[in-house]
DNA sequence: TGACTAATGCAAATTACTTGCATATAATAA
DNA sequence: TTATTATATGCAAGTAATTTGCATTAGTCA
């Protein structure tokens, strides 16, 4: 089982105190976190950590695919560690997220692919 | 054929200048539009709309179901008119917006339903 | 045509995110 | 272990997109 330290460091990042909180903190939260919620847990952690590092933090683990971006009609952002691919359910009364198994997802974007003519490298839903 | 003051009026919202402009534009372009390119397109028309007033029209627009938020991983939004329902493909090199045929999407829609126990009420792709 | 309410313009405020630059701190080598 | 050096961080200011307050204007309906 690899650490969050390798992790980082596999990536040819520079441990840091920041790095690993922000890394360990979206492996254990069992949905995604935006900025604040980031630095919610960051302080519960007594890790201190600029804002402006934290963002960095986050631009460089997504460069490094540690981590991706997600949206979800608003105009934050939320990240969660890139795992398993697959979608989440939001509930539009209370907000609980749900993740969505991707077995079928797959073959739906074989067939979009085809229909338009692009090849499919990413998709978000 | 329902005109565009038509469709507003029915909404139960005031039939004005800048109004009429939003819809055409958004009805009339091919690919969804930024609040920018609504601007743009907007002063081309003669019509001057301050931009306050375009958000204010996008947002009882977005309420009276008349037009629908898109998000292509950037912090803004896009926007277009609510016909029917279809998605996107993005060209991660150009950017060139393509719409996707939307019949097994549906399919995939009630599958996951299924899957989590929640009633799909609307997706984003 | 009034009268009433909704819509607009303008400027300032807010939110989420980004940048510049000086300082601190990891990583590597001696 | 310590010196070196590049990378990471903190702080403060900056930017982009969107929102809000409030006075004014303009649709709508009687």
């Amino acid at each position: 089982m690899i650490t969050h330290k390798e992790a980082i460091r596999e990536k040819g990042l520079r441990i840091t105190p920041a790095r690993i909180a922000v890394l360990s903190i979206l492996t254990e939260s069992e949905k995604p976190l935006d900025i604040a919620g980031i630095i919610t847990q960051i302080t519960k952690r007594h890790v201190d950590a600029d804002q402006a590092t934290i963002y960095r933090i986050i631009e460089n683990f997504m460069q490094k695919d540690l981590i991706t971006k997600l949206q979800f009609h608003e105009k934050k952002f939320y990240y969660e560690v890139k795992g398993e691919e697959h979608h989440h359910a939001i509930c539009s009364k209370c907000g609980k997220i749900e993740d969505v198994s991707t077995c079928n997802i797959k073959r739906l974007e074989k067939e979009i692919a085809k229909d338009i003519g692009f090849l499919v490298n990413s998709h978000s839903l």
